[in-house]
DNA sequence: CAAAAAAATGAATTCAAATTCAAAAAATGA
DNA sequence: TCATTTTTTGAATTTGAATTCATTTTTTTG
């Protein structure tokens, strides 16, 4: 017996797998899933193109990870204040204004995970966790109705709405480019009391 | 002197051209951009792949066009619908379900021409395309606010969410695979009352 | 330190699709 | 009909990026 491998050793190899999947994150927020090419990974993580398949079996799988890491996120925080106290019509208020400023603030993930379409299991992966977003807040509609603060409607139907408007809103040509906060605030307001009338909640 | 294209290969050259860009709509409604490539538009068109090259410089010319075209039906629809008569709400409601209505039923391009990024040029395109979708319903809105019939809101910005909501309710992953005429008329309702309700036009 | 094993490299290969172009077929006009 | 020109063909080439793998470097342990 001649090898095995060190806690040192160990370490190095979960930082390199970290680094592959920083370095994937930061080109995705810059530049879509197009500018995250095997090579420009490698180059921005440090490390050869080899490099990568030793860690991730292929691009797809690599790209669903970080995708599904950072969809998890959102949902985890959409969730808590889904299932949090508060009329119906706050909490998608909450929830709405969190996802939106957060996508207007951090690494800019938001389009890639949400618009951007890349290669067929790519996309299978993101339509999954766009309809799991479209959840959390058919989950609080269905409350809202329950409860008659909202009036009946299609719980499936606005979700998608909801998900589909501040997208646009957030990705889309008219949406922002680079804003100041002013601006970005007025921006997370105008989705808020649109997503809000929407559904019947009263918005102000 | 011995040749000139006589009024019958004229007529073949266009019909051709024509071929070419019905087969791609075709194979775009069906599969996305993706599957429209050039070997499948030749096989479609029942013409050879170099053909194509002597109607379009390029696939993504031949994609603009298509995009544009299939757009630009729809621009000039709801540009009769926005300039009409009747309330700001009223014509709000007509064009969203017109729009939506026709995107159920047609050959179904709405996905790929709203939501399908493929290359940066024909995104190029397609953005600006979107962008006309919008200021088709900003229109609506800002007469509707000075008429003093809409609550003051942002124009830009609700215009936006009233594009992603249709969107992404119509191709998105809650959205319809197949469904009959009743689930149809039910979607594009509640769509509508989505977006009235959304932007302060009373919805019913 | 040296041998053995693992990890890392990046040039070479593969692959899938767009694009070209030499050759074949069709159209035109004398 | 025939010479000339255009149109059409589709196999061959190009292209751009993912993936592999023989070689080199590093780590481990006796």
């Amino acid at each position: 017996m001649a090898y095995r491998r060190s806690p040192l050793m160990e370490e190095r190899l979960a930082n390199n797998r970290d680094r592959i999947l920083v370095a994937t994150r930061k080109l995705v927020s810059q530049g879509g899933f197009r500018e995250a090419q095997i090579a420009a990974v490698a180059a921005v993580a440090g490390v050869s193109t080899g490099m990568i398949y030793r860690y991730f079996p292929s691009k797809t799988e690599l790209f669903v990870e970080v995708l599904g890491a950072a969809v998890g996120q959102e949902i985890d925080i959409l969730t808590a204040i889904a299932m949090g106290s508060g009329s119906a019509g706050e909490r998608l208020g909450s929830a709405v204004t969190c996802f939106v400023r957060r996508a207007l603030t951090g690494p800019n993930l938001a389009y890639a995970f949400i618009a951007e379409p890349v290669d067929p299991e790519v996309d299978t992966a993101r339509i999954r966790y766009r309809k799991n977003f479209g959840d959390v807040f058919k989950a609080i509609l269905i409350d809202g109705i329950e409860k008659g603060e909202l009036p009946d409607q299609d719980p499936e139907a606005s979700a998608a709405c909801i998900v589909g408007a501040f997208t646009e809103a957030l990705v889309g040509p008219i949406g922002p480019t680079t804003r100041n906060t002013r601006d970005k605030e007025r921006l997370v307001e105008s989705i808020r009391t649109f997503c809000l009338r929407a559904v019947g909640g009263i918005s102000k």
